[in-house]
DNA sequence: ATTAACAATAAACAATTTGTTAATTAAAAA
DNA sequence: TTTTTAATTAACAAATTGTTTATTGTTAAT
């Protein structure tokens, strides 16, 4: 029945309509300090932001110029936001099979002076060996990694102030209770290297201590021993290899120790 | 790079803007079965949900006639999605301070035959107490609760079915992870009466353990025992009340026992 | 060739927490 | 007065954690 002719007699005009949607991604990557041979490395967990420019393609004044900015565009309407910024990213990056997570929507009226702009906000994983990369070839004074604890002092176009703070609130979550620290690590890992990228995050004496660590990852369901394979990244001695099993995992706040 | 950029705003008039911006809410209670005098309860995670009219207000034929769908409507251009949310719920229930949360955004091309709509969904958390009486009041027929094994038989509306399967997922995880439990239980509380709602998403054996549960509960550094009051809504005998004290927890999985 | 350095592990053991079963308590109902 | 039942405590073995102290295997320095 009447779908059809429900549709012909909807007027679609009725409603005042946003003047854009928009896909923004804050890109996450984790560099490695001083990276010594034979030494279990330090990371820091940083976000890569675009500087606007000051004047745009006209010639004229650019809307929140000179200010830091993450990276996005209009979402078109034969795609996702979703798609919107795997395409967008891995267009620009040209690296497939980026983790990409959708962690919330910015809409308060006035947040962009151009209209009513409705922001889908994602965040993303890239190794950093892209970004370092990236930044090398390109004129670069328009992009730059900056620590989560930096970041927020900047001055910043927009809302992406909240959306930043957000974003390494949603991601630290992320890391200690599912298992996307993957994506910051090579499929085979040393105990050091999960717990580096842990530690980006958290102060939990239990992931602090690398006897309890290492002692700890033996055990858990969702890590699984590499069997033959060892390296020497992190030590002078041969090193067991771990990967991560595809599984989810809830552990509830009801039965942990405190 | 500079250029990539003023591209991108200089396409902005290229790019159409959404037909419409909708919140919706997965209205979710919990139901106590056969509450019996002396009984700890035993209860049931449920959504709401209302049947779409036949008819519009207008008289014309409604899109989707007849079928399940969570509740929403369009988002002004003077408010934010998560405000739209909570002014209908509002509203419709006449009760101040539901707790709500955003989880996601539904925006597939071609999932509403009206045009490019975006929707913005949250979950919403009510006393089972209005949704019984509102029940009542009206004539009723176009509302319901069903439970979460059951809800996705139905024949829903839209995308709804995906909505639904993906807001029960979010609770699910934030009830066992976050201390949303207590928008779903009195200021004060039994430890049946938490356990209760608990059981509504898991199996645990720590929580399903009476013996376990309740001594657990006095170490939870988010839970604080009320002083001086008992009650015997659950039990002939006199029971200790607690209350969730506010605050922000996070459990590694890494740390957990499994 | 020996030795120092050092990350990764293992060993050891006390302290803590859990799983489990049994006992106790308190108040309503029979 | 006795029975019933949820809440709670007790008790203890089993498992896990925190912590300190070795041990291992390799590189680099002497």
């Amino acid at each position: 029945m009447s779908n059809k002719q429900a549709l012909k007699q909807y007027d679609i005009k009725k409603y005042r309509t946003p003047d854009g949607y928009t896909s923004d991604i804050c890109v996450f990557t984790i560099i490695s300090e001083k990276n010594e041979a034979y030494k279990p490395p330090t990371m820091d967990l940083m976000i890569m932001l675009i500087k606007r420019a000051a004047l745009d393609s006209e010639g004229n004044m650019n809307i929140e110029a000179n200010k830091w900015a993450i990276p996005g565009g209009f979402v078109q309407d034969n795609e996702t936001g979703f798609q919107a910024a795997k395409r967008e990213l891995e267009e620009e990056t040209n690296i497939s099979g980026i983790h990409i997570k959708q962690f919330g929507v910015y809409d308060k009226p006035g947040r962009d002076p151009r209209g009513w702009i409705i922001s889908n906000a994602h965040y993303a994983i890239v190794p950093d060996t892209y970004l370092s990369l990236r930044k090398a070839q390109d004129d670069a004074a328009d992009i730059e990694l900056f620590s989560i604890k930096e970041v927020l002092n900047l001055n910043l176009a927009f809302d992406h102030k909240q959306i930043i703070a957000d974003a390494i609130q949603v991601i630290t979550n992320d890391l200690l209770q599912t298992t996307v620290a993957k994506n910051f690590l090579p499929e085979n890992f040393t105990y050091s290297e999960l717990q580096a990228v842990l530690k980006t995050v958290t102060n939990d004496p239990a992931i602090l201590s690398d006897q309890s660590f290492s002692r700890k990852i033996k055990s858990l369901p969702f890590i699984q021993e590499v069997q033959g394979k060892t390296t020497t990244r992190t030590s002078k001695r041969a090193t067991k290899l771990y990967r991560f099993i595809e599984m989810d995992v809830i552990k509830p706040i009801y039965t942990a120790r405190y």
